[in-house]
DNA sequence: GTCGTATGCTGGCTTCTACAAGAAGAAATA
DNA sequence: TATTTCTTCTTGTAGAAGCCAGCATACGAC
């Protein structure tokens, strides 16, 4: 294993658990006591922990970079999800793919399983260069204002696009779901252009994973109801999920 | 198998496991470490891994597909002609970059010289994605339909979006460059939207590299005399550029 | 032929890691 | 509190692995 990734991992750990051993990484990475201390020296350096006697500690102040974990989190759930998601796709369907990891995930898969014969419009600029690979698929971008993060497209230009053409399906993606606030996300401009992918679209489909059920980002864009379907994995929150089903049809993808 | 075959292959399983080491890779490929680390070296110019010890990692924030954007011709010239265009750009600036290999060296220059508190414009995913990864410009990509060989977004929406803007300058690529035809594509609807960047923007700068001097593609876009420059290379055709001084102000870059 | 590219090899250097031994800290007991 | 015992830390050393620069060879393109 490279001295990076073990350090990766342990910052992982980290995050997790708040603290560490040293005793516990030597056993855990089959290395010696000083190699993990010099790994915690690194972390200290690099202002991420407190050392102390026998391990460390994640220092308070820390921000954990947002995306750049999220991306990876519950990765094998959210193949799942692409997968039973994909199930819904056509041939000579056009769909709204919108910006997310999970609707990125539904991307590769639909390279992977060589859909073709399809047109997808998408405001996700990575879900975008995905499918530029594959040639047999016709590929629209909505304009807009790129959002760093999570590499979206909005704006009113991305809304504007959005608006003027119809499709058969839209899959969504949110950062939280509940009864009460329904779907949200946390930018207001991602919030619009999902609505109008709604609007645009014959039937619409939420594709989140589920530590995302009984949640609540900044903003709402639509009820429970005003989706057709939503695709998760029932991995936690069963009983959020249960209680969502008298609402709405969900999916179990597993 | 061929060197590149070979990066590409490094590439995929970098995708796969995030990250690689040295020994692995030699045994995996039968080449000496010598050449592996060539490989990672170039890897790393390009942005897409971090070098470490024993091997590389992944980039975060790396959109994948770049990888697969096709390999270029006249590299060198490019990337002299993307230096000596940067020049161009000052802070503060909003500028059209139209999709092309030469324009997307001047994106790569971009991040590589760290230009910040600037405004890009493009209609080419690849220049989007290369861009994407710089947090300190603002970047706004045209909607349209992907033509899949050059990674350009074309057709009535990129040309909607960018007749609603103004740049200071436009860099257009191009594929063709005579007296006779002016500077000609092989696309009508590429020529749609390099039109209406001339139109948007205050100047109109062509980066093209030599090879193209002398010769018509399918579509003229514009007159010699409709730009207000020509930044090239004169490293061969000196002939024709020489005569196209008369009409045009073109900067050599060498 | 000449040039450029790709590859391998060599030797000297740096970095990483384990082991060992002694110092320092924590905990337990008198 | 003082002492003992155990754990953890620090430091030095050595070997292994990796790195770098330069040179040589091979191959194909011009």
């Amino acid at each position: 294993m490279l001295a990076s990734t073990r350090r990766n991992k342990i910052k992982e750990i980290l995050i997790k658990e708040k603290s560490v051993k040293v005793s516990e990484l030597c056993e855990m990475f089959q290395v010696s006591d000083e190699t993990i201390r010099r790994d915690l020296d690194e972390l200290e350096k690099e202002g991420l922990i407190e050392r102390n006697y026998g391990g460390g500690v994640l220092k308070k102040n820390v921000i954990v970079p947002p995306l750049l974990f999220r991306m990876e989190e519950n990765i094998e759930e959210k193949e799942k999800i692409a997968n039973k998601a994909i199930e819904e796709i056509k041939e000579g369907m056009s769909i709204f793919l919108d910006a997310g990891s999970t609707t990125y995930q539904l991307a590769r898969y639909i390279n992977y399983k060589g859909l073709k014969n399809i047109t997808v419009i998408t405001n996700g600029l990575n879900i975008a260069a995905e499918l530029a690979r594959n040639t047999n698929i016709n590929l629209h971008v909505t304009g807009g204002n790129l959002k760093n993060v999570n590499y979206s497209l909005i704006g009113p230009d991305a809304v504007e696009y959005v608006k003027k053409y119809n499709a058969d399906i839209a899959f969504l993606a949110a950062a939280g779901v509940s009864l009460e606030k329904g779907f949200t996300t946390s930018d207001i401009f991602e919030a619009e252009v999902k609505r109008t992918m709604i609007g645009s679209s014959r039937t619409s489909i939420v594709v989140v994973d589920s530590s995302k059920f009984g949640k609540d980002a900044m903003v709402s864009f639509c009820n429970i109801k005003d989706v057709d379907r939503v695709i998760t994995s029932g991995e936690q929150n069963m009983d959020v999920i249960h209680d969502l089903k008298n609402h709405v049809v969900i999916d179990l993808a597993n």
